[in-house]
DNA sequence: CAGCCTTCCTAGAACGTTCTAGTGGTCGGA
DNA sequence: TCCGACCACTAGAACGTTCTAGGAAGGCTG
């Protein structure tokens, strides 16, 4: 690009084609109201000069932005995918999407003003952890989608997997295999974590294994795994649920190191399907959830919010699914 | 959000705070031109009405974007580090960050349009698939920063590892480990795939084991370097590198299910240091690339076109380094 | 041939901001 | 007392587009 170069403008190509603005931009636009041969004749001039409209510049003017903003966290185990399902909605639609990202040393805060100045005509938060006060706080200004966690607030629109059913799913596949002492490696503080967890104690109540219920303290983090694993081998049940993937692999390899078979000596189940839960290498039978579907649906929310459709449902709670790999089998013989 | 509500503008404001329209600009921007005491009144206003500067306007009038556009893929074994380097990066310089995805269903052309309509300054492309005559089609209308590929075109900055350089790595840690017949699985026709397999071939020259050399025909895939491990069980080497870390995941496995152990019987180096080779579980020796310094010069060398300041060398090759775990140890005595 | 549609096109305002070129007032110095 | 410098502030144009209101030409109907 050479410098001081100006982009070309509707005015240039009006000019070079002898034609009035108003009138490059009907044919731009694809609008009717234009002749077949002068419209062939503008386009080709466009072409030529190498014409690029400026979105901004047409945004402001016609007011509608069609523009959904997305915040996501690099690292989360399955944002990739959300993305993915994410644009074909909003291309469906006919809508754009303005990705914002939260990095390590990039908080919400941050993401959320970029894209407010943006002026997307809505957002959508991938598993934000912002307190809900501040989630409501941006739902004054505009539409907000909350997916991967819930919020209790009626200003804010929530497309999320049924947690409590995921661990349902799971014990009930450990239970089919034959297990009883199944205890269940938790998630601390992080969203969704108590949803899992009481999904969990549900489950074991249901087939009556009240008193074989064994909540272990852990994390998000393989290393909170890994202490789980140190904690269960004075007294390894059979099987094991966990908060999610990451936690999963680290209870794998202190399980392992500890000399235990998985999943002859004792089976793992564990939560999100992250993309390396599928590596031939780790396996792992896991609960998950239905990104495809959810995406679609997040993004026609955030249209029907836009448009000010009347919604049923402030919430929408997607049933998981159990993914059963190498990691679950039937318990050893006594 | 209630229907039908505008977001207050500096009309707004000024209008509520009893001065123009420009005084607000002014205290807006925090520029100079105003008194403490009306700075501090307008603030208020705005803050109140909930004012939020509409960057579209802002950018349309003033010209200067202040908007580097980042082509980034889904999946990419290293795009969240690179992003969070590339958002401290810009941050620093004063610029803000635009993001396209590419996914399995959205090409880079669907990206590379986005950002062109959105009057980016210049784009920063992670890893192009794309022709090297469509990178300097796009480079004809702003400057064009590719990272992780080589590109010869005078038209386009390039800001790369110097990937062969990674192998020499690889080879002479193995060499010094006490090995000599390693082999190597290749990536096939992907970016970089023929500088590493050319990087690897002169590693082992320089040791003298040219006739030690044994290129296996790989992929990108976990699968490919499953189907590498199955050709080299009949004769396995006593070291393999790999063109990245999932086809090494592949390779790993493949091998231990062959009976073979690593590091025991045989010695595995990735290429990349994806986040989950860091896995206690998996624990991959492997090629690391310094995102950071990459990052910052990407950004640094986009704002240098930007300015128009002359830049010495259109590419720039940043040396890897080797980060030895799990999977590399002494070959086996005979 | 008047009246009325259609079709194709244009002028000019508007969007929300920044920028340029001021205006008017105060103050210090000669 | 007057001049100039400086400060606080303002009017209005400009950015590149879309939108509204309309105009000119041509064809159809009665």
């Amino acid at each position: 690009m050479r410098a001081g170069e100006r982009r070309p403008t509707l005015a240039d190509v009006a000019a070079e084609a002898g034609v009035s603005v108003a009138l490059v931009s009907i044919v731009m636009r694809g609008a009717p109201g234009a002749g077949a041969t002068t419209r062939q004749q503008v386009l080709e001039v466009a072409r030529r000069l190498g014409y690029q409209p400026d979105s901004r510049a047409r945004l402001l003017r016609s007011g509608e932005s069609r523009l959904l903003g997305v915040v996501f966290a690099v690292r989360h185990p399955f944002h990739d995918d959300v993305l993915t399902g994410l644009y074909d909605a909003a291309d469906r639609a006919g809508y754009e999407l303005t990705l914002s990202a939260v990095t390590p040393r990039r908080d919400e805060r941050t993401a959320f003003a970029g894209l407010l100045q943006d002026r997307c005509a809505a957002l959508i938060l991938l598993g934000p952890l912002a307190p809900t006060a501040d989630l409501a706080a941006l739902a004054e200004r505009l539409p907000v989608v909350v997916m991967f966690r819930a919020v209790r607030h009626r200003a804010v629109d929530v497309v999320r997997t049924d947690d409590a059913r995921g661990l349902h799913l799971a014990v009930d596949h450990l239970v089919a295999l034959g297990h009883r002492r199944i205890a269940h490696v938790d998630g601390a503080r992080w969203v969704a974590a108590g949803e899992r967890r009481r999904g969990y104690q549900d489950a074991m109540r249901r087939h009556g294994l009240e008193d074989l219920i064994r909540v272990i303290p852990g994390g998000s983090g393989e290393e909170d795994g890994a202490r789980a694993a140190r904690l269960l081998l004075d007294d390894p049940p059979t099987a094991v649920t966990t908060f999610n993937d990451l936690s999963a692999t680290g209870l794998l390899d202190g399980l392992r190191r500890g000399g235990l078979d998985v999943p002859g000596d004792i089976s793992v189940v564990g939560y999100d399907d992250s993309s390396f839960s599928r590596l031939a290498h780790i396996d792992l039978t896991t609960v998950a959830q239905d990104i495809d579907a959810m995406s679609t649906l997040a993004v026609t929310r955030a249209i029907e919010r836009i448009a000010g459709t009347p919604v049923a449902h402030r919430e929408t709670v997607i049933p998981p699914h159990l993914v059963v790999r190498g990691t679950t089998g039937p318990p050893p013989m006594r």
